[in-house]
DNA sequence: TGACTTTTGATCTTTTTTGATTATTTTTGA
DNA sequence: TCAAAAATAATCAAAAAAGATCAAAAGTCA
């Protein structure tokens, strides 16, 4: 009724359904067609271009509002790509790891997998730069010596050149590292250039370097470079790596595991 | 419980399960079929996808909430010690940190009742060698900067010789500590070497040294000398220090705060 | 006005979600 | 320990929703 004398333009169309997002926290397609009086096409797309912008998140059916997602710990939400793909990675690595070994955890959504699984290993002493995976291990299970260094929020893990002497003065047999991506050019890289250094680091003092990736991570590239593949000596990842990027990496003489 | 008019979009069902969960402990898929209007097969579903989220534990029959099992069981038994003197004690702590302090929290239960109350401190640099305040803070609050070192599970710190590198490179405006037990003769005393090792550094580093005791610990004697009382600025306590010992402190020259 | 672009809605195809059905597994109680 | 009962997993088809495509409508500008 109303809709026909004052017809929305797409802005407003918008903000009212922003609105009604905010308002009831949700909106169904369904519902909003009457209220707005436009087609459920249109509606698909308005919701697309406020997803695009960020100011809600689309489900289906509808969509939600965006905050009750972030309510969560930034941390988190890695845990919840490809869940699956991390425990079998964290399964195969564990096979890699011998009796009384001394490990390198680096921080990281499927290292962490991989802490969880070591809870019943009093034989083996654990070093990590991870808040979360000493959380895990803080009950009980390996020895556990934790890096110090400054905190980063976004990663829970300890970082920077306070790291450097700590780091300096172990010996590792095995490190398991994280990555938010890697590529045959650059390597891998992460989000932040401490945390990339302090991953050199490790990768320095370790005997046999594992990354834990899943095959996602496969050609991304994030800010600052973290060593090369090549220092890489076993990477643990799932069967979605590409055929074409497997062979390179056995090229480079990596070992290639698959969950 | 309630019943439902409007079709829910998934993840508010999910949100919804969640909710009675963390509300009863635990949900049977029976009971939740009636409850969303789904059937059982949708209802596993959406508790699988919570389980592989991490946010429940699905068991035979439904699901259980998760236990954040932040390794409490040992550490926690001390908390619920005189937990309201501990609280009032940290309470008049805060008031001697000032904006931009730069602070170091020690181990145990009442250092670790301040660290809750450093939440909403951005401005603060805290280190600590306590996992437990790193745990509180972790999320958000000061820059967090953690001593390295061998974590001991008794008293959930890093301890030992590989913390002294750290220690030795930062200084330090106030730091707040905690003890097993203090007297007029032995001084602060603790039950591990490696931890006294590590308070007597951290003393020598810190300008202020606060020490934070319920009156519970005067007079006590633990194993391994950590410092002399001197060497604290600043005791805080309950009201319950006996008249004599608190002479004697302010003899010492220690400031006496009452919670 | 008329050529042009943008937005919209209708139609069709593809994807996702869901519930029913049928194995399979786990639990329970003798 | 075994077998019945209960619960779950696996499979599949129907339904709902979303995506793609395209033509019509609306808006723009010379």
């Amino acid at each position: 009724m109303d809709k026909v004398y004052n017809k929305e333009l797409a802005p407003e169309r918008r903000d009212h359904l922003m609105a009604m997002v905010q308002h009831q926290g949700s909106i169904r397609v369904e519902d909003a067609v009457p209220t707005l009086g436009v087609s459920p096409a249109t509606v698909r797309r308005d919701l697309e271009i406020l997803e695009d912008h960020g100011r809600l998140q689309r489900v289906h059916g509808g969509a939600v509002r965006i905050e009750t997602c972030l309510a969560e710990p930034l941390f988190d939400d890695k845990t919840l790509i490809a869940p699956r793909e991390k425990r079998g990675i964290a399964q195969k690595a564990l096979t890699f790891i011998a009796e009384g070994d001394t490990v390198y955890l680096d921080g990281g959504s499927t290292v962490l997998e991989l802490a969880r699984k070591l809870r019943g290993r009093p034989d083996l002493t654990v070093v990590t730069n991870s808040l979360r995976s000493a959380i895990e291990l803080g009950g009980a299970g390996p020895r556990l010596i934790l890096v110090g260094g400054e905190f980063r929020r976004r990663s829970q893990t300890m970082i920077g050149s306070l790291t450097r002497y700590m780091l300096e003065t172990i010996h590792l047999d095995k490190a398991f590292m994280g990555t938010m991506g890697f590529s045959l050019d650059e390597g891998l890289t992460t989000t932040d250039p401490n945390e990339a250094f302090t991953k050199e680091l490790i990768m320095k003092r370790a005997e046999k370097i594992f990354l834990l990736a899943d095959s996602s991570k496969a050609g991304k590239l994030s800010f600052a470079q973290a060593g090369r593949l090549e220092q890489v000596h076993h990477l643990i990842t799932d069967s979605g790596l590409p055929q074409t990027m497997a062979k390179h990496v056995k090229k480079l003489g990596i070992n290639l595991s698959t969950a």
